[in-house]
This record gives structure tokens, C-alpha cells and sequence, in this order.
RNA sequence: CGGGGUGUUGUGUAAUGGUAGCACGAAUCGUUUGGGACGAUUUAGUCAGAGUUCGAAUCUCUGCACCCCGACCA
């Protein structure tokens, strides 16, 4: 990608308005503009990380164990479906809206609503079970404050399975699995997050969070420093020792949600009736779970926690570039090596941001890497061409190096 | 939802009842080019409405928007 063609603006001016880290930061960089509060638009940049985030967990869910099959379900929903979960007037949060005909509806928060009738049309015998299936989409959440740039919003991207299961050992089994594939997931971006026990809450009976430790966060942790096993507020004040291994030695966290998984038990299968006809001709009800992850939270959380005063430093497993090619000076020989290694890049695989812009100075060019956060820079110069090298710096790193043209492409592949 | 705060060119700020100015950005030209270059010219603003006043960015009221604290939070 040219730099100069990006649809995207860095500033160096820090909003007024804005106090959170990542807000700043992914403002700043031109990763996302926000419409209005709680609401916020992905430029190119921020797109591109989001797609990543996306992928790594799509990866997962599709395949063993969690085995899902993704679909697409709609935000507008009817208000009998709320009507018949006890939802529609309990939950604080959803939007309201009038549809054609004056029809109530409401845009979904969350979608048990719509996948359990759904597996009504699908799900009828113990042979259909267990399934899962899950989406990308858009929920709509109306916080009474939304805050912390894209930390808390009230329209954000979530992905969120359900699994449906004949009986209660059958889902636990699933949900030990998936407990692990959260964490998989998340250790696949590059970042580093504590299961966290929590409390159901009024609709599962237990349910597990996922945590990253971040100074913005709105959640406090503790962390078990013998098994490593975090407990929520609500759990560390019924339970004085670990519940996992006894052990009474907890480290105090301030720490960012962006995951959450729960047993449903039949919450949502017995309103709306959901049975299936097992071996021996009885009627049981669906057995159900849910997981969730929270796609924009989770990228505002890799920024809080990987970043310095300079800007932002991407994991290179959710970056939305690879390497930032970056040409100094304005020498014919050092332009033409910078065309050509960005030919030479793309034929690669290898993910580019080109600062191809001449009307820049190099310490504007180096201070707007340094803000984008990309985990390579490459930088050709007249300097560097005499040594027939290119300089290659890490943004997580100080060091810089000279490496040969031929063998540069091989280290930032390998990593 | 309770409380607090703030709204001035695209962004950041100044003007304390009396000429709306500065910096960045953007545009044109020239000189520059290894850590946010320099000169010249140009561009663009008082959130909306009402009131007080000879005169309002400034004071008052209403509305709207955003931010922060709290409460809430599948």
C-alpha cells in the first residue's frame, strides 16, 4: 500500500477530549474516527487489524474442538422474541425502535433471541446435536455511558458462538475445551490473557472471563500467583483462598474484558421451547452454552498494553502491516531500490506499507512509523546502499541493523 | 440515570464586555531532505436559538453535543 493513497490523517495534536491511551493513539494514527459517542468508524489501518483479529478466531472456531459453523443473523429483531426471554423490558441496555406498521423491534445485543428459534427449525432429534454456530455482527448495546474510545462501545463487532448440546456432561465437556481455545485464541494475537472465574450473572449459572491486564481497564482482577488462575471481585469476596488450588496469594490487577464464555443450561432453550426426541423416545430440552469476543475491545486493549510515548506497537500477529518501507533523501538510485523492494516485498506475501512520500522530511516520515506502531521498518537511504544493506528496526525495539539486501526479506518472514 | 466539566477555522489554543489572533494542517511557488525543515502567498472559525447591553466568544436562559466521576454492565 502507498502511504500517500491511504485513506487515513496522523496528527500530532492530542484531543482535548480524549483521555484513554488507545482512544488517543488509534485516533491520532487514524486507525478509527468516532461518529459520536459509542460509535465509531474503522478507517483502512484499523480495518486491516480488526480483519486479522478476525481471522485468528474464525481459524479457531471453525476448526476442532469448537468445530462452528459460521452464519450471519440479523440486528433487527422482533419484540415477542425479547417479549417470551423476559428481556424486553430487563434488559437496560437494548435499543428500542419502531419498524413499519408501527411494529416494535429492537437491534440485538446479543442473539439468543434469534439463534434459538432458529435451531427450532433445524433441531429435533439427540442425532442433530451437539452443534455449534457462530457469527461476526454487529451488536448494539445502548450504555448509558459509553467511554474509553473503542474500550465501551454501544455499537461494536462481536463474535459470538452458541452451542447447543443433548446433555449437561456433553456441554462441559465442550466448555473446558473452549475454555482453552479462548485462551489459544488470544495467545495466537499476541497477547497475554488471564481466565478470569466469574459469577453468572442472572441468566448462566457460572461463566468465565477473559482478562488482559491494562491501566485503563474497568475491571479489577486477582490473580492467583500459584496457579494462575484470576478471580473477579464477586468471586474473591465469597472465596478467601484460589478456588482452583487453594492457594491465598492473590496479585491485585486492573484489567480489559474481551472475552466471556457461559453456561446457559436451558435459559433460553425452555422459553422458547427448544426440545429434541432422544434414543429412547423422550422429549428433553437443549442443553445450550455461549462465547463471546469482543473484536474492537480487544484491538483498544492490545493498544493499551503495547505501546510507548512515541506511539503505538502492534503484535506482529494482528498488525495491519508487516513492514513499513521507508525511502530517505531524495538520491534516483535510493528511490529505485525502494520501487523495487516493494515490488519484491508484495511477490513475497509480505504485507507493506510504503512511505513512498517526497514532500516529507525523514523525521516526519520516522515519527509517523513510530505512531502507526508496524512491527518492521525498513529504511533506504544512500547510506545504507552503499553497503548494498537496508536498515531494519523493530518498532518494539531500540537496535537498529544493517542487513543485506537478499537476506532482510528471510528475517522479517521468520520473525 | 445522578453529579461535574467543556464547546472558538480540519486539529490544538489565545482573546477576562470593545479590531476574533497564533501554531499545526491544507493549497501554490521556491529552497530543503537520517528524527516532526525554511521563506513567501493563500485558505478556513466563536455549537444552535433567545435574552441583557451602545457593544457579547466572553454575562443570563433554553436546547444540543462531547468528555470525566459514579451507578449500571451478556
Amino acid at each position: 500500500m502507498l502511504q500517500s493513497k491511504l485513506f487515513y490523517k496522523t496528527d500530532k495534536n492530542k484531543s482535548s477530549d480524549v483521555e484513554s491511551v488507545s482512544h488517543d493513539l488509534l485516533t491520532r494514527a487514524g486507525y478509527v474516527d468516532q461518529l459520536m459517542a459509542g460509535v465509531y468508524s474503522f478507517l483502512p489501518l484499523g480495518f486491516r487489524v480488526l480483519k486479522n483479529i478476525e481471522g485468528i478466531i474464525r481459524k479457531n472456531m471453525v476448526e476442532a474442538p469448537a468445530n462452528g459453523q459460521e452464519i450471519l443473523m440479523p440486528s433487527l429483531t422482533p419484540k415477542e422474541n425479547w417479549v417470551k426471554t423476559d428481556r424486553w423490558e430487563n434488559f437496560d441496555v437494548l435499543f428500542k425502535l419502531k419498524g413499519a406498521g408501527d411494529k416494535d423491534v429492537a437491534l440485538a445485543p446479543t442473539h439468543e433471541e434469534v439463534v434459538v428459534p432458529l435451531a427450532k427449525k433445524i433441531v429435533f432429534s439427540y442425532k442433530d446435536l451437539p452443534i455449534s454456530v457462530f457469527q461476526f455482527q454487529n451488536k448494539f448495546r445502548n450504555e448509558l455511558r459509553a467511554k474509553s474510545g473503542i474500550l465501551r462501545t454501544r455499537e461494536f463487532l462481536m463474535k459470538d458462538l452458541y452451542s447447543l448440546h443433548a446433555t449437561q456432561e456433553d456441554f462441559e465437556k465442550y466448555y473446558d475445551k473452549m475454555k482453552k481455545v479462548y485462551l489459544s485464541v488470544f495467545k495466537q494475537m499476541g497477547i497475554k490473557a488471564y481466565v478470569t472465574l466469574a459469577s453468572g450473572g442472572s441468566f448462566s449459572k457460572y461463566s468465565h472471563e477473559y482478562q488482559m491486564v491494562a491501566e485503563a481497564g474497568e475491571d479489577t482482577i486477582y490473580i492467583c500467583q500459584k496457579c494462575k488462575l484470576a478471580i473477579n471481585k464477586e468471586i474473591k469476596e465469597e472465596n478467601p483462598t484460589c478456588p482452583e488450588c487453594k492457594g491465598g496469594d492473590f496479585e491485585e490487577k486492573k484489567a480489559v474484558e474481551v472475552g466471556n464464555i457461559f453456561s446457559l443450561g436451558t435459559k433460553f432453550s425452555a422459553p422458547f421451547d427448544l426440545k429434541f426426541r432422544d434414543k429412547d423416545g423422550s422429549e428433553k430440552p437443549v442443553i445450550m452454552g455461549c462465547y463471546g469476543i469482543g473484536l474492537g475491545r480487544t484491538m483498544g486493549a492490545v493498544v493499551e498494553a503495547n505501546h510507548d510515548d512515541k506511539g503505538i506497537i502492534w503484535p506482529r500477529e494482528v498488525a495491519p502491516f508487516l513492514a513499513h518501507l521507508i525511502p530517505v533523501g531524495q538520491d534516483k538510485k535510493v528511490l529505485k531500490l525502494a520501487e523495487k523492494l516493494y515490488t519484491d516485498l508484495q511477490k513475497e506475501d509480505i504485507e507493506i506499507l510504503y512511505d513512498e512520500r517526497q514532500d516529507k522530511t525523514a523525521g516526519e516520515k520516522f515519527a509517523d512509523a513510530d505512531l502507526l506502531g508496524i512491527p518492521y521498518r525498513i529504511v533506504v537511504s544512500e547510506k545504507t546502499l552503499l553497503k548494498n544493506s537496508v536498515e531494519l528496526k523493530e518498532r518494539a525495539k531500540s537496535a537498529v541493523r544493517l542487513v543485506k539486501i537478499k537476506e532482510f526479506i528471510k528475517i522479517i518472514k521468520n520473525g
